[in-house]
DNA sequence: TAACTTGTTCAAGGATAAATGAAATAAATG
DNA sequence: CATTTATTTCATTTATCCTTGAACAAGTTA
């Protein structure tokens, strides 16, 4: 089960010990602490330490509060929206943001061109990343619906099996 | 222009050479022979070898015939549902195949387990898997459309300002 | 058939990212 | 405050993936 949380992990970029960290939160019944999670996984401490930092900045994990120890315990956010959502916030929207910057620039060196024929198609080709990009953007708040698990706002479609 | 391409194959776990290849055959205004590409870009034949094989595969380059020349000459594919289409098809569906065969693993594994209150959180947490990889296979379609710049089915307009 | 063109394959080298573990830091306890 | 405990930092090692370029195969020309 661990295993699918590496690979999804991998997926979406982040590092192997990430994927390991969340998958044992996720296995476990009960909330663990930092030397539970070394020792189950067998990994270093720094890769633990570093792990659920990222963890933890993404949302990921939440801690956990257990009378008794001075430990620090974790648990793992189990609602899929909170998960994308942070995905996209941390990991994506950056992106997004600096591409739209890089695009702004190429704009002002597509209209330094002197060709005119030369500058004409590099306009053309400019105009359809803009446009890609604005579909990218407006696919987020889809995707967080869909897989937020949230109804979708067109409920054009009956139920399949009405006859 | 064609750092914005390394940026984007980065980001979908692409090498460097492949975003240099398909952004340079996106930038120019004609289409280009192998030895045009490996000549601007500067970089080495294998490289080129391997990345337009990669980009045929993903059909995000069509190979377009030059009479009187015996090279094949590359144009970049510009229409970014067949884009995201080859992308989905090659480097995603794998995965979520693979990862449905896991869960079917999995499922036998947990009715496996002998303690009754393990099992029942072990079940509970497959549900939950389960239940996240029905979305994405959802969302895929969706995507699709969207990306696709292809009118919505629904009449509402999706809220925008959602992140 | 020899020489040349075009493109692919693959072993070796290189660059990059991740993991490690010891030392430093911070926090709680007696 | 000294001491024990908990966590982070960071230089180093390790692992992985990418690139390179020479050798190779297939097709073409003279």
């Amino acid at each position: 089960m661990i295993d699918s949380f590496v690979r999804a992990a991998a997926l979406i970029g982040l590092p192997r010990s990430i994927g390991e960290i969340y998958g044992c939160l996720y296995c476990s019944p009960e909330p663990l602490d930092f030397d539970q999670i070394e020792a189950r996984l067998g990994i270093s401490r720094g890769s633990v330490s570093g792990g659920l930092k990222t963890l933890r900045q993404l949302g990921a994990v939440k801690m956990h509060y257990v009378s008794g120890s001075r430990k620090d315990h974790y648990l793992p956010e189990l609602s899929m929206e909170r998960l994308v959502r942070g995905f996209i916030k941390d990991q994506f929207t950056p992106h997004l943001e600096s591409s739209a910057e890089r695009l702004a620039a190429i704009e002002d060196q597509v209209a330094a061109i002197g060709d005119p024929s030369e500058r004409q198609h590099a306009s053309a080709r400019l105009q359809t990343l803009q446009t890609w990009q604005r579909r990218v953007r407006k696919l987020l708040p889809v995707a967080l619906t869909v897989l937020g698990g949230l109804p979708s706002l067109s409920r054009k479609e009956p139920p399949a099996d009405i006859i």
